[in-house]
DNA sequence: CAATGAGGTCACCAGGTCAT
DNA sequence: ATGACCTGGTGACCTCATTG
């Protein structure tokens, strides 16, 4: 179940989050069409949240026609409903991407494709001439715009009579094709990235930024026009081999254990192998730590306990902790380009993206490939962290009232609003990165709980994937104005909460309010501040843990260190420390309603 | 904004009321049959659409061109007519409320508006500007009135060449569709049910019973045939419901908000009204408990600090908390404006059982509707609630080894396993009056915690519904037994936890096993482990409560007295305390995995 | 047999039409 | 310009033939 929470049988085909996805691009919506050539762009993603039968990604299929029994999980190869798997990974098909059904007429296609190519022979049909180039990019989201580009693609990856299959496929090539397949996988998982912060030589370098993979958005290039007759290649195709990536390392992290309710543990990711840097900077275990000892690095302006906005450290939302996957998944996508695959749940490693991003609200259930994603990326866009990374601001585009739009309210983005027509690659973009600083904070602060480290590397990213977010929230309760009632929003500015709530920004800012102001209400010193955010780290959700005994003695005394520190600083220190522990399942409450929100997005975006 | 997630859209058109949600009920029944016949089959619904009263304003459309065809149906969601309806509901047009006559260019939209919306893209046309604040709100009479801001409505509502969809409604899309209503609907709903319990007569009567509608239909009821014409739903539905049950009980118990982490809050019902009896019996505010209390009612069997299973009192998972009358969902619909919903005159509402049932375990993601049903229903049958009520038990129908289908472990059930040859709508009424019990004893226990019936009645029924499922957990520790490593069922038959585990009941299972294990461990008094009980209960997930302050008071007592009951029995009080607190962010947790579990099951069952 | 794909079917939709 | 209708596809599912 796990990783299937959302979506199950067709999982996560969402190549691209960044982006990759051919598809979604495209869109001309409306005006421009001219924007057609431009095609290419939208990093897409809509797509990608695929699970969810809806439009949004990949078409459907499950159904699950054959009444007999198939317990899935069992065999490895193959897996019942409509869709093609091959030991857990999704094949997609050749012609648009979308997921394909089977093996028609030589090549793996889905069933829009199969249908197409059928009628066009069988009929004879001569389309009409397309209307550009010839050299339409056929993805599922444009491939019914131009006949005649279908049909040449459909020929130019091998389909024709001629070399249809007929009964069931040897076993042989089977073999051949999972062999491919697990070893493109292979190259793009495990959790590398988060690894690599943890462990890795610096954490210094930004994550994404060394990563080759030009990540998002850029992608579409390759493919483009007539990538057609290229390879019609051997039918079953597969051409894993990934072209050129050299490094190849970094990247992906797939986990795809939700942030925090982690469903299916991080036990697939046996194999993290990867590299191990040193670093491990050697703490003794004993925890007691010191006054300030591990606070986070970047200072608050001083002054009153917790400073607003301003001068605080980047703040986000731990999106990178899952987000890298996207980019190998593209990496992988175009790798093998053909069909590419996408594991289902079960499967191996994890992979998918499902992952959600943490983001903040939503809301609203349109959809809309190429707006949403573009939306959705912006969503989390330009966090505070752009007050670190000076770089950053979409200010620019953002006008004092709510347009019309749909809302996406988190105010570690610079604005409650974001302008629609900012190009969604570069929103993408933006939003990597400026999140990279907000999870490196975290993760560094971690590195300097002591004892932390001495954890094992697994329960060190379990740990962190789980509590970043809660981290975060502590971290940023001074973002919330109790007496104003305001959320000071990156860009400096500041929103009431009931414009934001009318924006759509309801239950989720109301409870992070309600949250702050409790937490606020303590008046806790920076010091025990930082001991308190130590400790609703290690408090994270423990599911997928594998030590547990060693995180919770970690625990136990982060829990001593902070009670002396609070018997020390207050009067009613029984008092304080309860309420302090009280505010852990508030987090944790808080935690759920963000992922569920960020899930009611994705599905329903 | 939950309520609205969904699309809106929809409004209940369906006039025959009766048995309702013809899809997924009758589906199912026929459960042997599976595959193929299920096509055909429904009898049902559709056609009685067409009495389709043309509500007043809605323009036209009634035609049923095509002479042929019009088997339909078959298909539940969707009627010939050009209206496209789900499951008896009319889905409007998001751009202007209008009736939509299909999903066109992402979205259900009216033809005006998708005619309206291609006109636009395909000429590129550069509208005029809104002679007002560009934000008139589109509607179907004033649609024509401000094309700029008609066509900015039809972006914000994500129409996009890039969302068409062509072909068929995967089945599985309208089956989210439906749950989707089915949520809305019910988040709409009240909590009648459980005020009833709370504030009602008597706990003792049964909450739905009194209630005129039939509710629970859902049921897979006999309705299939005829039941059109017939009634008005009453008659039908209910009718089917307990045959010999004597306590018609539960019902249906349609749930389905995630029990903890309820987004929507029960915002909507502001109209909580409804019934109040007296039994206020008022206890003075002070908290500090005395000894046991407040304890469950019923006595375990003494000896060990918890005894296992059998002589448990019923225990359940608080289905029937969000359940409700559907007759306000009528009103909400009605009230609100936005899409939603209309609906038709006695249209009851809607009912359909997608409910989930607070269960269990589950896992596989195939789908297959007559199964599904039947054993979702089946999932949390039996429980242990079967103890106090003598009359049920599926031990007989229970073997000893996994049958190859699907599994639903969940340890308050009887049986890991269920026999899947039972009439589903037994299943279902078993289950419904079986979980009765568990969730009245919750609410007897938090009438008895002092203080507890001084909260308003809207936040009691808020901490109920967000925290039984805590509650219970901590209850019910016991049944798993750490030593041997199994869990007992409610048919005292002890399962290993391997073998559930390799049945599918993997993460939550384990997840629970684990917080058991240390829960008891910390070896609490009956009396500590009421008053922590009632703690769990108090701090429950705040999201929609109205008067925090008075629920933190509470809390504030009941942990004073928690603390001085442990400081007086345990040695190391300090320690225990602070443990003790450390498992509400666990049960957080646990409760949301269980939720998300559930929610997956859902989705894909 | 059982897996698996070609074809067929028909629910559904983008677009075009044309009376209003 | 609008929107009720039509037409020409499209593709989710199903049936049946083919093959290991």
């Amino acid at each position: 179940m796990e990783s299937t929470k959302l979506g199950g049988v067709i999982a996560y085909i969402r190549s691209s989050g960044s982006s990759l996805c051919p598809e979604a691009c495209l869109s001309d919506s409306s005006s421009s069409s001219t924007g057609s050539s431009s095609n290419s762009s939208s990093p897409s993603s809509s797509p990608s949240l695929s699970s969810m039968p809806g439009r949004g990604g990949p078409s459907k299929h499950a159904q699950s026609r054959s009444p007999t029994s198939e317990k899935t999980g069992a065999h490895p190869s193959t897996a019942k409903s409509g869709i093609t798997k091959l030991n857990g990974m999704v094949l997609l098909c050749k012609v648009c991407g979308d997921v394909a059904s089977g093996f028609h007429y030589g090549v793996h296609a889905c069933e829009g494709c199969k249908g197409f190519f059928r009628r066009s022979i069988q009929q004879n049909i001569q389309y009409k001439k397309c209307l550009k180039a010839e050299s339409c990019t056929i993805v599922r989201i444009n491939r019914n715009r131009c006949q005649q580009c279908r049909f040449k693609k459909c020929l130019s990856v091998g389909m024709s009579r001629d070399a249809v299959r007929f009964g069931r496929i040897p076993k042989r090539e089977k073999q051949r094709m999972l062999l491919e397949m697990q070893n493109a996988m292979n190259n793009m998982m495990t959790n590398s990235q988060l690894h690599h912060m943890l462990h890795g030589t610096q954490a210094t370098s930004c994550p994404t930024e060394p990563i080759p993979i030009p990540s998002t958005t850029s992608r579409p290039s390759p493919s483009p026009s007539a990538s057609s007759s290229s390879s019609p290649s051997s039918s079953a195709s597969s051409s894993s081999s990934a072209p050129s990536s050299p490094q190849s390392v970094s990247a992906d992290s797939e986990s795809n254990v939700p942030m925090d309710t982690s469903l299916s543990s991080a036990s697939s990711c046996a194999s993290d192998s990867g590299e191990e840097d040193a670093v491990t900077g050697g703490n003794s275990s004993s925890a007691a730590p010191q006054d300030g000892m591990f606070a986070f690095e970047q200072e608050r302006p001083a002054g009153s306990p917790v400073s607003p906005a301003r001068g605080s450290p980047s703040l986000g939302l731990a999106e990178q902790l899952s987000q890298s996957s996207m980019e190998e998944t593209s990496e992988y996508a175009s790798r093998c380009q053909d069909n590419v695959v996408a594991t289902s749940p079960k499967s191996y490693q994890p992979v998918y993206h499902t992952q959600l991003p943490q983001s903040w609200a939503y809301r609203e259930e349109r959809t809309h490939s190429a707006m949403q994603q573009q939306q959705l990326n912006s969503a989390s866009s330009g966090t505070y962290a752009a007050n670190t990374q000076s770089s950053y601001h979409y200010s620019h585009s953002v006008n004092g009232h709510a347009p019309p739009m749909r809302h996406l309210v988190c105010p570690m983005n610079t604005s409650p609003v974001v302008d629609p027509r900012l190009p969604s690659h570069e929103v993408w973009e933006e939003f990597s990165m400026s999140f990279t600083p907000a999870v490196k904070e975290v993760v560094e602060f971690a590195k300097r709980i002591p004892g932390f480290q001495d954890l094992s590397q697994h329960d060190q990213v379990s740990l962190l994937k789980a509590g970043t977010f809660e981290v975060l929230m502590v971290r940023f309760a001074s973002l919330f104005d109790i007496n104003e009632r305001t959320v000071t929003f990156m860009s400096g500015r500041k929103y009431s909460l009931e414009a934001l709530r009318s924006m759509g920004a309801g239950e989720l800012l109301n409870s992070m309010f309600e949250f702050s102001e409790k937490l606020l209400s303590l008046h806790l010193s920076e010091d025990e501040m930082s001991l308190f955010t130590a400790v609703v780290l290690v408090s994270a959700d423990r599911s997928g843990i594998e030590d547990m005994n060693s995180v919770e003695v970690l625990q136990d005394n982060l829990i001593r260190a902070l009670r002396g520190l609070i018997t020390k600083n207050h009067a009613n220190e029984a008092a304080v420390f309860t309420k302090l522990l009280l505010k852990l399942p508030d987090l944790r409450s808080l935690n759920n309603l963000h992922s569920e929100a960020l899930l009611a997005f994705k599905v329903h975006p």
